[in-house]
DNA sequence: TAGATTGTTAATCGATTAACAATC
DNA sequence: TAGATTGTTAATCGATTAACAATC
């Protein structure tokens, strides 16, 4: 069956929300409880769990527990995902500090760059390789996702490297469309400020105005 | 008119696709031309541009530096935009420090904490002040735009002093649905990383057994 | 003029939503 | 049983794309 890729964006929300849930110690939800927290419409949520399975019941809703389990088998995260970041500058390293990967399971094992000032080094205590052993490590350290944080240039070099080395998918903040035939997840934070500033220019036509007189 | 919303997103990689035609000196493209770099339907480049105006030239295309105008105007970056990140810590840090943001004229002009150990000292020659004078600051300092780098449960809190400050759009890194009247763009780093290991298993249905026994 | 490419229409495709029978 | 809520169908909505007359 084809499954919306909208669907899965929100089923990594769905599990989110779920898990609050059950932090709260609450035993059912319905798809109303749901779509109320993430401003979505019921039918939508019924919708996308059905694409995996009949998960609640009639009448009563979904069991949080078993929800939740559900969801992470089916968004992959009921296993730590190995993951290497790429380029130890500010953005990787912040990364590589950022307590929220491993609390969603996953587990930075390692860094490379190109820099030897740098390698031999840790950041956040993970190691820093360099570059050149990337295809070495994947094997050793079992690397399964990298993320490029390497400057535009260099980032469409280094995808092919992970590639070859193995790596089963890319999270790429450059902004650089890659070619590559593993699934990549594209995070483009300046796109996101670009869109912020039209959508601040249609709120407060005013504004138009003053940036011509500027 | 009503402009769906992928367009405005797309206009974004227009303009950045022009930019770089510009670099190398190009003086005329055809919606092909730019259709194929990002992987595009020429129509759909098309269409894109004819929300906002006529800016090409039929049997000769689109005039490189008319068109990288044109998409400055429509989205908004032929300004620079003031910009404050409250939360100083590795993301705010890292965000500080990424030149990126000043290439495509955003301006970070000042960096919030309510750490008083952070309050006074400088990230990356930007000021840090307390979460308190934000609202101060914000009419002293023009800030235009906040990003919300603070852990999840402070974010709506800091989104409404924010609002109230008289900020006109939020860049939110956490991963809270913020209730407010004022347009948001939301970065959801480790949503990113979910969708990814969703498309790897689907990429690698043998993972799938491993993962059982694990 | 002939070839190329636009801007726009209409058709198609994909995603969301309302409605409701099934059933807890 | 009566009320609640699911899972699914069909209708609606929104976005993409092919096609083509207009025109440089």
């Amino acid at each position: 069956m084809k499954i919306p890729k909208p669907t899965i964006k929100r089923l990594a929300l769905y599990y989110r929300c779920l898990n609050r849930y059950r932090e709260e110690g609450v035993n059912f939800v319905s798809s109303k409880d749901i779509a109320e927290r993430l401003n979505l419409k019921p039918s939508q949520v019924r919708k996308d769990l059905s694409y995996f399975g009949e998960f609640g019941k009639r009448g009563l809703g979904y069991n949080v527990v078993k929800l939740v389990d559900e969801l992470a088998r089916i968004i992959g995260v009921n296993k730590v995902w190995n993951v290497a970041i790429i380029g130890a500058g500010n953005l990787g390293t912040a990364l590589a500090n950022y307590p929220g990967l491993l609390k969603h399971k996953f587990k930075v094992v390692a860094l490379f760059d190109n820099d030897r000032e740098k390698v031999g080094k840790k950041i956040a205590g993970i190691p820093v390789f360099h570059v050149g052993d990337l295809i070495r490590l994947t094997q050793e350290l079992n690397i399964e996702i990298c993320v490029i944080a390497v400057p535009e240039l260099a980032a469409q070099r280094v995808a092919e490297i992970a590639e070859e080395a193995g790596v089963k998918g890319i999270v790429n903040f450059s902004p650089v469309k890659l070619r590559t035939s593993i699934p990549v997840e594209d995070v483009d934070i300046t796109l996101s400020f670009e869109t912020l500033a039209y959508n601040i220019l249609k709120a407060n036509p005013e504004m138009l105005k003053l940036i011509e007189e500027q």
